[in-house]
DNA sequence: GTCTATAATCCGATAGAC
DNA sequence: GTCTATCGGATTATAGAC
């Protein structure tokens, strides 16, 4: 990662300052002096630039979901249903443990969800929803059973649960949540370990669902 | 539900609203003022009684631990794990879902961990780490490794990241993480679900060791 | 014990000089 | 474009009357 810091201007600066502090401690906890100062930048710049404090949080979730789909794309979906799904939880862990600005949006993400702002449905309708959809879609082909079950959803959320979580880990530094440390080899391990216990987990449950028939 | 605040003291009522305000809004979101107008108290009563907003705060949760631990106690460590574990994801499950007092304390869990306060790791060396002991050992005997070891942490983490997210589902109401609405049979269904998902999961943890040591 | 009034901070936003 | 100075609002805590 190379530092062109020196290279952007006022505004690239205050936007970078911003998806780093905000995504490190969350919008509200984060001033618009922290901001200036991250950014070299007077305090009254957030609103020459941006308008408002509101206003540079939607670029920074806009420049956010840019990078991430530039450095952690989600899998092909026409590809094998099982295949997507351990793709997609690789993928969504090593965005979990990217400490470069390919990482901020899980964690403007997950701040959002755990402390919502007046534009939490307009970031989830936008962001989020669509890829909620891709997942449910493939974990109903697993089960074999509609997307717009119960038992789709429960389980889709189920999966997704267990990536937020390891999300909320790494985001909240403070606290004991956050104090586990992870190698590469350990980052390694629990993708395979995710990717098992999901795979087992609809395995179960498409079993308990034939026997629920029979 | 009988509302007996008529009957309490000031302190009483300040307890009790605080319980109830700071796991619906969390505790940087509720003012003391908003606490002291629930409870019919004057402005300056929080101080009187409990000397800081902060000391009402850990009073809140020390109240909380109690009740859910009367309303819903863990399993008998000492019967049989798969029993143990299923017992586990059904009491969570049904304190994530409970309206009332016995349901507080997974509030504040969350809101704590995804804002964390200052007291934030003692809360968690106090309330959480010696249930999360406990749930770790029984994962450990059903996996037949050590509890100490990293899959059987990882595991218990994924099972606890599923039981997490369904807390954050009920208690952010703001934002579409909220907007679920689950029916008693919906709620039974999903304990049903989950019960299966963890034990599949497991298994095939399980049956992946024994294939790698072959 | 309860109340009013206020002190002491802190934040976002903006006016106006340069 | 950048800066200083300040306004207006909100919050916790407390002093002091009743």
């Amino acid at each position: 990662m190379e530092d062109t810091t020196h290279k952007m201007n006022t505004k690239q600066r205050l936007l970078k300052a911003a998806c780093e502090l905000i995504s490190m401690r969350g919008y509200e906890q984060t001033t618009v002096n922290d901001i200036c100062t991250a950014a070299g930048a007077n305090i009254a710049a957030v609103n020459y630039y941006f308008g408002s404090k509101e206003d540079l949080y939607k670029a920074a979730w806009a420049h956010a979901a840019s990078l991430i789909k530039e450095h952690h794309p989600l899998p092909d979906k026409n590809i094998d249903p099982l295949e997507w799904l351990n793709e997609f939880v690789r993928v969504r862990i090593e965005a979990v443990f990217d400490d470069t600005p390919g990482g901020w949006f899980p964690r403007l993400v997950v701040r959002e969800m755990t402390n919502p702002t007046e534009m939490a449905n307009a970031f989830y309708e936008t962001y989020l929803t669509p890829k909620m959809n891709l997942a449910r879609t493939q974990v109903a082909k697993l089960l074999g059973v509609p997307p717009s079950s119960f038992l789709a959803d429960t389980c889709t959320v189920n999966i997704n649960g267990m990536l937020v979580h390891l999300n909320c880990m790494r985001t909240f530094k403070k606290g004991p949540m956050g104090t586990r440390v992870f190698s590469e080899k350990m980052i390694n391990d629990l993708i395979t370990q995710m990717q098992t216990f999901a795979e087992g987990g609809i395995a179960a449950l498409k079993k308990a669902k034939k026997g629920a028939c029979a």
